[in-house]
DNA sequence: GGGCTTGTTGCGCAAGTGTATAAATAGCCT
DNA sequence: AGGCTATTTATACACTTGCGCAACAAGCCC
């Protein structure tokens, strides 16, 4: 095929289409967040992103003032989606507060909150948390609002059990929780295939009704 | 300052020491973790960790074959110092098993293991576990070794109350510690000032106590 | 003390980085 | 259809990075 007229001239600018400004900030983040994932903070550059996202480096300067500053949304985005996620489990109807602590802590070890990808960005950015005070204020942020929901969860089952815990009870029984919560989402995320599908929320649901010394309950536990 | 007999001639070189093989290496890893704890694997360079270690870059290159084995021979050394320093708090003698594993929690739960620097460096590598084989493996042992250590110290608790747990239960207990432990962990390393000394270890041995179905303490449990 | 080994320095290099900026063109408005 | 504007590309630039290499000197051995 040497000759005819060529319909690509060599020197041809590559074609593009322009989107809206908040799908192509949304295309960017995602794509950012798939290269740190994939190659970490060193290899999630500029082209590489571009590259992900289908565009050419120079256009991530117009919508992002700079990498830090597109770093710092894209973690903010994690962080908001993942407590949407967890937090959505809390709103369930027609259930007892212990069914709905019981599916709140399922939620949590199951996919898709239990996900190598989503472990490796959140331990990618908080290890940066203590250098850099953006970071660490979204993820504070993040926690808090997690806690908080832990709490009231919390409360709402133990005056259904007709207990009346002080405050200081409470926010240890919450920051229990929490921690085992998050504890076995790790041990999911870093070896999800030790343990057997519902596994893991077995084990968290009868943690986590120890600690609050719920009494079994009767009937089929499987 | 034109003239006089100058003792530091301008372009003198750098005067150094021989140090022992061991010593250097020593010194190259502790500076490469100081490095990443502060700036991160990207600002982690090999100028950066030269310069901390008290030498010139190229001599890096003498004792490592390049960045990324420097780098996974600081996070062996980092797991292998933390899991150390955990087991040690179990080899304590005219204990109780309970007491020992209460003084295990205990020993988790406050410095040096409770650290930002250690939580920083910990988040920054295992970010990378998921792409780097080399990571994931150190990870692994670290971990497992750990967990079995966490399961022998609870199947003697077990034991001193008459109590026979399946290995299957004995497993569950196993990782819900563990989980316990790493969750309250990662609390104190982000959020240290928000407990009271003592608040987190309090609150581990509670919660792993309630997981065992341990009566609490008649006696001073403060 | 004088050589010899080798730990150590200093410099250079090619590749890749984030940023700046000019040129092009897609797609709306009239 | 034909301009206008702002999205998008393309290129350049200064700088840093990991690595290679040759010269140097610290300190052991005789």
């Amino acid at each position: 095929m040497p000759d005819a007229a060529d319909p690509a001239p060599m020197n041809a600018r590559r074609k593009f289409r322009r989107e809206g400004e908040e799908r192509r900030r949304q295309d960017l983040i995602e794509a950012t967040l798939d290269s740190v994932a994939e190659y970490g903070l060193q290899g999630a550059t500029l082209r590489t992103i571009a590259l992900r996202a289908g565009v050419t480096a120079g256009l991530i300067r117009h919508y992002f003032p700079g990498k830090e500053e597109l770093l710092q949304e894209a973690y903010t985005a994690l962080v908001s989606r993942m407590t949407e996620q967890a937090k959505a489990a809390l709103v369930m109807e027609n259930a007892t507060p212990r069914q709905r602590l019981a599916a709140f802590v399922t939620a949590n070890l199951n996919a898709p909150i239990i996900d190598a990808r989503v472990f490796s960005l959140w331990a990618t950015f908080i290890g940066r948390a203590s250098a850099d005070p953006t970071l660490a204020r979204a993820h504070r942020e993040g926690y808090l609002g997690f806690r908080n929901e832990v709490e009231a969860a919390v409360a709402e089952v133990l005056a259904a059990e007709q207990r009346k815990p002080d405050t200081s009870e409470l926010r240890h029984h919450a920051i229990a929780i929490n921690a085992i919560i998050d504890g076995l989402w790790i041990e999911g995320c870093l070896a999800g295939e030790m343990f057997s599908p519902g596994e893991l929320a077995a084990i968290g649901i009868k943690a986590v009704e120890a600690e609050l010394g719920l009494a079994p309950e009767k009937g089929g536990n499987q």
